[in-house]
DNA sequence: GCCATATGAGTTGTGCACAACTTAATTGCG
DNA sequence: CGCAATTAAGTTGTGCACAACTCATATGGC
């Protein structure tokens, strides 16, 4: 019984001490861009729907993170120069989130980006695809029971 | 070459979201005890080696965080009468990380967490198993690759 | 034995996360 | 229509993480 309470033995530790290595390897990549990786997750939601600009909860949507924890992030990412925010006409309560140029114009040069990270963890396109399909499932998992 | 930049295929992305998504899970339960998930690390590091309490550093090397995340910490353990904290006599540098009664006790009382975790994640045993498995070797592939 | 160097813990400052709350705008029910 | 309930974003407060730093103690080379 008290034999599960080992750190070693816990799925939960592997989880957050593999997800604090993994941020590890992004941290002086994304540093060169200025980012850190949270600031990151947002650009790769705007790039991927540019010409619509999302409002603050449709990111929070798809990065699960809240107003409190986006609201000064991408008051950062504004003082940045990388996105602009503003009021909806339609709904006054919404505000959307677009890239600036320069924002746009940092996909091409992030472009390498991936490829960098997954070179540095030593782990194959195989076990990173595999690991990507698990992990996604259990975060689904979650969700879904919560939900209940 | 720019299709890699898309959220759902991140690899780091699914980390970072099951990581939160299992923190969610504990926190419900680690609340009912007044703990955060990262105390509760600690704990189980001092629960495995009862009787030689670890210094800062040693606690800080198996959970790889260091004395600016963990000093404060453990003045919250302290303060919540669950850890004494001592100058080691033979090295007045390092402080030794003990447990106090109510700490020990701690332990039967939350001999069950692990269970509940598991079943709150409705993930088969054998998934959790092999996750583990897979996530403990991508953080010491990555620092490996990092001593390098 | 002396001192440059290294080590251990703590502090400061920044940036997430997240709960709880505030404020403003919108919806929908009677 | 009118107003209670809801929704969207932002604010406040707490607790990690982590970099960069301070300060005290210990160690090793001379």
């Amino acid at each position: 019984m008290t034999d599960d309470l080992v750190l070693r033995r816990q799925v939960c530790f592997a989880l957050y001490a593999a997800s604090r290595a993994l941020t590890d390897v992004y941290r002086p990549i994304l540093d060169e861009h200025g980012l850190t990786y949270p600031q990151y997750l947002v650009l790769l939601v705007l790039w991927e729907r540019d010409d619509d600009a999302p409002t603050v909860s449709e990111l929070g949507g798809q990065l699960r993170l809240d107003s409190g924890t986006l609201s000064p992030l991408l008051k950062r990412l504004e003082a940045a120069g990388l996105v602009v925010r503003t009021r909806s006409a339609a709904d006054e309560r919404r505000v959307e989130v677009g890239l600036t140029d320069r924002g746009r114009t940092l996909r091409e040069r992030m472009g390498d980006v991936p490829r960098r990270v997954a070179a540095a963890t030593g782990l194959t396109e195989a076990e990173l695809v595999s690991l990507h399909g698990i992990l996604t499932r259990v975060t689904e998992t979650i969700h879904r029971q919560k939900e209940q």
